[in-house]
DNA sequence: CGGTTTCGCTTTTTT
DNA sequence: AGCGAAACCG
């Protein structure tokens, strides 16, 4: 029985595959790379999909088929990407290519999800105790600050952060990491390093490196864990291969075993965050890890353009590679490449704004078809003064992210700390939050007895020997805080832990307090706002997942990230604003890629640390996203940290073959006089740039 | 203790 | 310029 297509996003490009029928069983819509690399189930799988060539697409289908026809049981598939959303989007399409089926126990989640669904699952074997806590960025941050404090060390938290993060991507243990450092300054990180996991472990939490690295240690320790998991996953499919870091890959091997039922998918001129320890050489690897590694190619691009992917395989050429490919279409030529010289960022807004309306009512130049693509978040601004201008809708990706919010953190840390009493990060933040007049002072004095009696910081305002150490009042407001918090434990326990927190933040009128902070009404409403839909999380968690404690609601919270209303911004018909590497698997008619300088694109960070062609895999990137109109900006002056500086146009725009491309100067001026003269101006740089051809 | 001022930095971002 | 964090002052 031929079971209905999914429904494709809308921004996705129309396949050339004819009628939008298909079934999981039926694989006469797929190219035959692709339904080489559906089909191959008799050992590991590397498939190279270039940018547009349905990578998805194979990896759903590639579901669907050990599903439905390999006969694998759903709960011993297991596909992992990076994102929330990739993962979302996946599973979304299975299920339509699926529907009907039962797909229970079907895995379909990120990297990290995984980790925390074996770390729970095998606590015990882990050395966690139940109600462990996951710390985000922010908590390791505060958390390093502490112990830097402590230590009288004056390096910055991020910084620490930063190395420390690096070296537990690689897998590398504290005393590792202090007897390989190469100068005073790593050594210093390194004794951090083992304070850091010290003070984790006596929190008992967790951070997001350790949701990796934690389960890859229990695997590699534990043969019975290992043989466990091993036979939970009798298929995994990994997407985005080519970012996976040291401890992912391992992690990857562990599960997949000897079996070597394996199928990773992924393209190395999509590499684009080395920068925070991927390792796109984990793609060659594999062929030397996995003896009988098949490799599959998906060269055949159904996205773009001929002009764009010549563009694209141009640029691309100047890198070295790990694997030779060559994208092709059959979409036709298409339009020339536009380079259009601006005066400064202002210009170069107000023009890419004023193309967007004019483009409106051509086919495909709908606002939501319409991108502008940068490097860095900072460029976003003019591009909404502009726009704005011109009350063009646009979608901004990016920003403050909602558990970033104070607020969201405060609630969270309350929640937090009813699961587990141990979480010190949790306590130090909402101990005083809103005001309950205990002091630095007072803390200090707690810390130094709860370190010298071995136990966490709420435990030891119950204890006897307190007195000691705290008196009078303090003590008195330790013990009332303590005794509040047990309370609303119990009661998290009896009615839920969203009834608790609504009972804990009325009691301590958290609403008030946020009123008294911001200056602004409207602020503090906004923020009480954002509470209210954070309890709405929690009750709905709480409701849908089934037997999940309170310490599980709160850790897939803080990985999930509720941004649900920026998807649904996203879909309605706006331009989209963003920076090229959250442009990385989306696809748009028109795309503009703006900023096209030295030392932005190649960033100055990247010429100076000589990772260039990482700068160009992005340039590559956002490039590809290009569906028919594509154009890249460049400014002649820009003002960067307060000062105007001139630029220069980058070098990634040499390397496009020129007979795809078309030059043209400013043009936003009303003014038709200074409109031509800006116009040669223009020319007259690149002429003189590309050494006159 | 808390608010204000000054200093210093400044790519990309997910979990 | 603009933001965040430490330092400083009332």
């Amino acid at each position: 029985m031929p079971k209905t297509a999914a429904p494709r996003p809308r921004r996705r490009a129309s396949r050339p595959d004819g009628p939008a029928r298909r079934s999981a069983r039926g694989l006469d819509d797929l190219n035959p790379a692709q339904r080489a690399a559906v089909c191959h189930l008799d050992g590991p799988l590397l498939v190279l999909a270039g940018a547009g060539s349905g990578k998805t697409r194979v990896i759903t289908r590639k579901i669907a088929y050990l599903i439905d026809v390999a006969g694998f049981e759903p709960r011993h598939v297991v596909a992992v990407t990076f994102t929330n959303k990739a993962a979302r989007e996946m599973k979304a399409r299975v299920a339509a290519l699926l529907a009907g089926r039962d797909t229970t126990g079907l895995t379909v989640c990120t990297f990290h999800s995984l980790g925390l669904d074996i770390l729970r699952r095998e606590r015990a074997l882990a050395g966690l105790k139940a109600g462990f806590s996951l710390l985000d960025e922010q908590d390791s941050d505060a958390l390093l600050r502490e112990i830097l404090r402590h230590a009288g060390d004056d390096a910055a938290a991020g910084d620490a952060r930063w190395a420390i993060s690096r070296w537990k991507n690689d897998l590398v243990p504290p005393g590792a990491a202090l007897s390989a450092a190469a100068d005073p300054a790593e050594a210093r990180h390194a004794r951090l390093y083992a304070d850091y996991e010290r003070a984790l472990r006596a929190y008992n939490a967790v951070d997001f490196d350790d949701l990796i690295v934690r389960p890859v240690a229990l695997l590699r320790d534990h043969p019975e864990a290992r043989e466990r998991w091993q036979n939970r996953t009798r298929h995994l499919l990994v997407d985005e291969c080519q970012d996976t870091n040291g401890a992912q890959y391992a992690l990857v091997r562990l599960l997949v075993g000897a079996r070597g039922m394996l199928t990773a998918v992924g393209d190395d001129d999509q590499s684009i965050y080395a920068w925070r320890g991927a390792r796109p050489e984990n793609l060659a690897r594999l062929q030397q890890d996995l003896p009988g590694l098949e490799v599959v190619k998906l060269e055949q691009n159904y996205r773009s353009t001929g002009r764009i992917l010549a563009a694209a395989n141009a640029l691309i050429a100047n890198n070295a590679h790990l694997f030779e490919k060559r994208l092709w279409s059959d979409l036709g030529p298409g339009e020339p490449i536009r380079v259009v010289a601006c005066r400064d960022e202002a210009h170069e807004a107000a023009r890419i704004a004023g193309e967007i309306l004019q483009r409106r009512h051509a086919k495909d130049g709908a606002f939501g078809e319409c991108a502008i693509l940068y490097r860095g978040n900072h460029q976003a601004r003019p591009f909404e003064q502009a726009l704005r201008e011109l009350n063009v809708p646009y979608f901004l990706s990016g920003g403050t992210s909602f558990f970033s919010r104070g607020e969201v953190k405060d609630a969270m840390a309350y929640l937090r700390l009813l699961a587990n009493p141990e979480d010190n990060a949790a306590f130090l933040r909402i101990v005083n939050v809103p005001r309950r007049e205990i002091g630095p002072t007072t803390l200090e004095k707690l810390a130094a007895y709860a370190s010298s009696r071995h136990v966490a910081l709420l435990p030891a305002c119950d204890e006897i020997g307190l007195s000691l150490a705290v008196e009078g009042r303090a003590l008195e407001r330790l013990r009332t805080f303590a005794g509040w918090i047990a309370r609303h434990a119990r009661l998290a326990d009896a009615d839920g832990a969203a009834a608790a927190l609504r009972a804990l933040l009325r009691e301590a009128d958290y609403e008030g307090w946020l009123r008294e902070q911001g200056a602004a009404a409207k602020a503090a409403e906004r923020r009480w706002e954002n509470v209210q839909e954070l309890l709405s999380w929690v009750e709905r968690m709480q409701r849908d997942g089934d037997g999940a404690s309170l310490a599980d609601v709160v850790a897939r919270l803080t990985l999930q990230d509720v941004l649900e209303r920026d998807d649904e911004e996203a879909g309605g018909d706006r331009v989209h604003l963003m920076t090229l590497h959250s442009a990385k698997g989306l696809e748009f008619a028109n795309v503009w890629l703006a900023g096209m300088e030295e030392e932005l694109l190649p960033h100055r960070a990247s010429i100076e640390a000589d990772t260039i062609e990482e700068e160009r895999r992005l340039a590559y990137v956002g490039v590809t996203r290009a569906r028919r109109n594509l154009v890249l900006t460049f400014a002649e002056k820009r003002r960067r940290f307060g000062e105007l500086l001139s630029c220069e146009p980058s070098r990634f725009l040499r390397e496009l073959p020129q007979d795809t491309l078309r030059w043209e100067g400013g043009g936003a001026d009303t003014n038709p006089e200074t409109r031509l003269e800006r116009g040669r101006a223009g020319l007259a740089t690149l002429r003189s740039l590309l050494g006159g051809d």
